[in-house]
DNA sequence: TAAAAATACTCCATAGGTATTTTAT
DNA sequence: ATAAAATACCTATGGAGTATTTTTA
């Protein structure tokens, strides 16, 4: 799992569309898709529902965009207070 | 920023060696200085002094590792509780 | 139909490797 | 002399792109 797998869960997830996610983050939406893939494919769990004509949440996914964002603030935090300390 | 920039610099910083760190993480020596060059290329600090004959954290370094290592535990956590909800 | 996600490729940027040099003791 | 990090250069994996198909409202 890399930084990348967990930017591009929490667009998705925020958006609850893999198109306006990869708008967002700037890649093409088939790319966003394969490492979202990815990201289950690891995890081993399903984070988002496309079975219907919307993307939704699973109760896992719903848990793991919270553990996410905190990774990126902590993320944001870590780089933030070492140019401080600098 | 990529969690591999994290995994190594946290490797480094606990093994206060390159070659060390790199047969701890499976990569080669050149390749981790690399990264851990872009890393601080990219916080714009330097986190690991190597001026002397020995590897040590400077004061930035040591607060990024206490930061490196809670992101690490964040993504394990969360990647453990989304595998126990599904 | 139309809109969005998935699939099937192609390409190339860069992570990682090998070889070597530099540096410090 | 020796050991470790830096530098130079090469290779190839996989992230990202384009084109297309599938799906479903």
């Amino acid at each position: 799992m890399e930084l990348r797998h967990i930017r591009y869960f929490i667009a998705t997830a925020e958006e609850l569309s893999f198109r306006r996610a990869a708008e967002r983050t700037n890649v093409t939406q088939p790319s966003l898709s394969e490492q979202i893939r990815q990201l289950e494919g690891e995890i081993g769990v399903r984070l988002l529902e496309r079975d219907t004509h919307r993307v939704s949440l699973t109760a896992a996914g719903r848990n793991f965009l919270e553990s996410s964002r905190r990774v990126l603030r902590e993320v944001e935090d870590g780089t933030r207070i070492a140019r401080r300390i600098a």
